[in-house]
DNA sequence: CCTTATTCCTAGTGGTTTTGTAAGATATCC
DNA sequence: GGATATCTTACAAAACCACTAGGAATAAGG
């Protein structure tokens, strides 16, 4: 019931590419050494992240990532869903996936579906804004 | 994101269970017919249930497992948890966790919190009981 | 007592996922 | 052309998942 390394890692250097690259395009050098992660991981996390839309780059010397849209225009569920694949609780529920046999008689397929809309609305809900706002509050060398 | 089939099955198993073990113990052979999952498993599954409380247990020939509470009095929470620890969606948050270093700083906390707490609302709120009525609506050798 | 049906207990196992490393190719700026 | 980036693919150790296997302990019925 948990969401890997690939999802926090990744919403965190969102949020870090976010604040940073609005004057040139941030390098994942910068971000692994900010944040804290493995720079090389952090290469795999945004060739996800680029491959839905979500940062755009740029090659060679004083490359980097950058941001296409607004931070208020990117909702947290994009972010997610890019780095971890569907997020239903369970796997009968996921898009992708073929009903199974007991579904019409399943008991638990309520319950179910009633965790996922209650964490989709909660990730929908948040935007890359909302935590922007978040870590400029939590952080004291940007007050 | 995915609850595993331990927990599954193991919630499948409990309604099964209740339904079933009013007159005298349901061995576990009965339920992974009916459930169709593997009896083997189910043992293990068992075990867990068993060590926190949640079914009772007779040993030998007419033997098998059975509730000693009221459907309404267990928690669909207490069936998962006892399956599949902590329900935490990120590791920094669960119950046994010593807090990562970046905890004071870390925007991204705020979120995992309300989705922590949106799931833990849904999975408060129904009991096994509810489960047995949706279970009794569902499948029509019952009605 | 003996057989049989059951829970109980500990290991093992093949497959997948996670969390990275490593190495090199390609692009860009100066 | 050299330095600094992204990009791409491959590899790998560790953990986790979904079981399977084998046997010990227990209880009921004959």
């Amino acid at each position: 019931m948990r969401i890997s390394t690939k999802g926090t890692y990744g919403l965190r250097a969102m949020i870090d590419l976010a604040i940073f690259s609005q004057v040139r395009p941030v390098s994942l050098k910068k971000i692994a050494a900010r944040q804290e992660i493995s720079e090389l991981y952090l290469e795999q996390i945004f060739a996800k992240l680029k491959k839905n839309g979500l940062v755009m780059s740029k090659r060679g010397i004083q490359g980097g990532y950058y941001l296409d849209q607004d931070p208020q225009d990117i909702k947290v569920k994009d972010i997610l869903e890019a780095l971890e694949g569907d997020l239903s609780v369970v796997s009968c529920l996921a898009e992708n996936s073929e009903p199974c046999n007991r579904s019409a008689i399943c008991p638990t397929k309520v319950l179910w579906k009633r965790i996922n809309r209650s964490v989709q609305r909660t990730l929908d809900a948040y935007t890359l804004e909302d935590l922007i706002v978040e870590a400029k509050y939590k952080d004291s060398d940007l007050l």
